[in-house]
RNA sequence: GCCCACAUAGCUCAGGCGGUAGAGCACUUCCUUGGUAAGGAAGAGGUCACCGGUUCGAGUCCGGUUGUGGGCACCA
């Protein structure tokens, strides 16, 4: 007899040994439809699985999150089943679950196309149909080697060589199919189920390194049931809704063009937004102890050299070279421009900590494939700072840094931010006993103020380990925005000191800081945020004064007068066209408040407030509507509930 | 940069097998003065991204370039 303990704390008598799906089924007929692979002591392992001694056990179920990565792992073995059945040419490679869904790699000569994709789910589906039972068998390396090596799976011959010799070489087999994997899989392809859908072909490198060949890398998407499929194609969808590129022209903000890749024409109204944001945050910088400055976006090589940024991203840098011979760099970056800025006078101790701003426009030669709308352009506006200070302010300043950064993402409506902490990359400058000094004060500052991150290894700037801010939007979508960086070594390169309490010349350390990060990409998260619905405060055109009538075009004109007397920015619509053209055209536009006015209000000195989105009207005299929008107007000012505009 | 796909009017898109272009919206003019997401009519608008090739003839077929999209790699 074996005592099986459940998760409930349950305890079951069995006849054993027995496996999971037989503890499953003894259990309940729900829970044995649903099982998927089974916690054995903690450990997951398949439900084929044979339990011969008592155990606490968890069956875990599609549904779950664990469940659901093992179906979408599945799908992927599937997904390669079906291509080496219909392209049995085709070398596999490695195909694991991700988040919403899975990919598989393969080598093939021929690319696959649309239509194969079509083929290849079809076949899938079939699979599925089969209900092929899924075996584990573990075998010798050297054997499984030999095998793939055989059947001229080279990449997964490679795989296995590579494999620490500690580990045990599981396959497992469904029909014909047999792959290397370290499982736990379904007992058989049936249980998959028909939630599935291959979504699109891309390419991708073998191992993840661009020095080695390209593999045709196919995307799927797998549910535990096709309800949580549907939803998640109306997910896309709402997510190709907020595109930033489709609503910058939906609401004419912005346009590129060839002439100018990757940078930025602003129209009138995407500037507009642009200034906002720039007022918004000068303001409170400066109240923050910053102090705003402005450097060339011009300057002499040799700068660049001495900071290693030349060295660095040398081949990423825009350069011009004038008639003297001498070569120029368009500056990527704000640094070195702030160190010449604390350079220009002798500092003191007293000076510190040194706070230096700057709206400052870089460029960078950004790889082609890498440019996509305003989230990853050629030319764009940093909102870069860089305090000079001791190593015994870098907690203090962390701190106020953290305090400012959060405070304004609440203001912009983020307030999910999750934090990541970046140490040290293969290529830096310095010296490791001073990065190991810089990562510890970092570490130190974020315990002292108690921040919770994730580790991100590797992933430093060049100079210094950092903070990464990520903010999280209206779908869930993380976007990294902020950074802090402790940065011990380009003071003491661009030969910044100040003079200490000692009487002696010391070197500060550098904090680097942005909190938009690039104002473009910032205005491009924001729109897609709020789905184009931006808060009044925020919206480049707040407010359109529409007329009902002709009778009304006069005071219309007025109204919009007193909004713009008031800060708001109005424009009056007295075009000849009806009132619902007029609504429908500003609520594409995403304007947040139409008033609308028309003879009754002419008569009254009212309005009628109309909010995007929203569905009915609220009719106020002129004075009192000009009060409440211009206290909803100030910045961080809380938005009324409204719907955003299908 | 690499893989795949795409590029037709301001926007969104049609244009089987090659015979020098079409719709809706927007725009202009006229009619309409209408109370909260498209009132009606007429008109104007295109070197079919660019360069080259095949052909009697290319938006359509082939090659190249540029750009865009989706990934990969990169992101100071």
């Amino acid at each position: 007899m074996l005592t099986i303990t459940l998760p409930d704390g349950s305890k079951r008598e069995l006849e054993g040994p027995v496996d999971g799906l037989t503890l499953a089924a003894s259990i309940g007929n729900r829970l044995a439809k649903a099982a998927v692979a089974m916690r054995v002591n903690g450990k997951l392992l398949d439900l084929t699985a044979v339990i011969d001694r008592d155990a606490q056990v968890e069956i875990v179920t599609r549904d779950s999150e664990e469940g659901l990565e093992l179906l979408r792992h599945d799908a992927a073995h599937v997904m390669a089943e079906a291509v080496k059945e219909l392209y049995p040419e085709t070398q596999v490679t490695i195909g694991p679950a991700i988040e919403n869904g899975f990919y598989y790699d393969f080598a093939r000569a021929e690319p696959f196309t649309p239509e194969d994709l079509e083929r290849i789910e079809q076949r899938m589906r079939e699979i599925v149909a089969r209900d092929e039972k899924i075996t584990r068998e573990v075998w010798d390396r050297d054997r499984a080697v030999e095998f793939f090596r055989s059947q001229g799976e080279l990449y997964k011959a490679e795989i296995i060589a590579g494999i620490p010799e500690s580990e045990e070489i599981s396959l497992y087999r469904q029909g014909a199919f047999i792959d290397l994997c370290r499982g736990p899989h379904l007992p058989s392809t049936g249980r998959l189920g028909q939630a599935f859908k291959l979504l699109k072909l891309a390419g991708a490198y073998w191992r993840g390194d661009s020095r080695n060949e390209m593999l045709q890398r196919i995307y799927g998407t797998a549910w535990a049931d096709e309800k949580q499929l549907e939803a998640y194609l109306k997910r896309l969808e709402e997510a190709e809704r907020r595109d930033h590129r489709r609503l910058g022209k939906q609401m004419d903000l912005f346009h590129f063009q060839d002439e100018a890749v990757g940078a930025v024409f602003w129209h009138d109204k995407g500037w507009t937004l642009f200034r906002t944001l720039v007022d918004y945050l000068r303001e409170r910088q400066r109240a923050a102890g910053f102090l705003e400055v402005n450097t060339p976006e011009i300057m002499d090589r040799s700068l660049w050299e001495a900071s290693g940024h030349w060295e660095a991203y040398g081949e990423n840098m825009f350069t011009s070279r004038t008639e003297d011979e001498r070569v120029w760099a368009i500056k990527p970056m704000n640094c070195p421009g702030h160190v010449q800025v604390f350079k220009s006078e002798l500092r003191s101790y007293r000076d510190l900590p040194y706070r230096v701003a700057e709206f400052g426009k870089v460029h960078r030669y950004e790889p082609s494939g890498a440019l996509h709308g305003l989230m990853r352009v050629r030319a764009f506006t940093q909102d870069d700072a860089h305090i000079f200070c001791t190593e015994s302010q870098i907690t203090e300043e962390t701190g106020r840094v953290c305090n400012l950064l959060l405070r304004i993402y609440r203001d912009l409506g983020f307030d999910d931010v999750i934090i990541r902490y970046a140490d040290r990359p293969a290529k830096r400058v310095g010296d490791d006993a001073v990065w190991d000094r810089a990562e510890a004060a970092l570490l130190a500052a974020m315990r002292e103020l108690g921040l919770e991150y994730k580790h991100n290894k590797g992933d430093g700037a060049f100079y210094g380990p950092k903070i990464e801010f990520v903010l999280r939007d209206a779908i869930g979508r993380e976007w990294q925005c902020g950074t802090l960086q402790v940065d011990f070594n380009l003071p003491g390169r661009l030969g910044a000191s100040y003079v200490g309490e000692d009487g002696n010349k010391h070197t500060p350390v550098m904090l680097h800081r942005a909190i938009f990060g690039s104002l473009e990409r910032f205005i491009g998260v924001l729109l897609e945020h709020y789905a184009g619905a931006l808060p009044l405060w925020l919206a480049p055109l707040q407010i359109v004064v529409a007329t009902i009538t002709s009778d009304a075009d006069e005071y219309a004109r007025q109204v919009a007068q007193r909004c713009n007397e008031r800060g708001l920015r109005a424009e009056a619509d007295t075009r000849n066209e009806k009132i619902n053209y007029k609504v429908r055209e500003h609520s594409l536009a995403k304007v947040p408040v139409i008033l609308a006015v028309g003879k009754r209000e002419v008569e009254e000195r009212t309005v009628s407030i109309r909010r995007l989105g929203g569905r009915g009207q609220q009719v106020l005299p002129l004075e009192q509507a000009l009060d409440a929008l211009a206290a909803e107007a100030r910045p961080g000012a809380a938005a009324p509930a409204a719907e955003a505009a299908a």
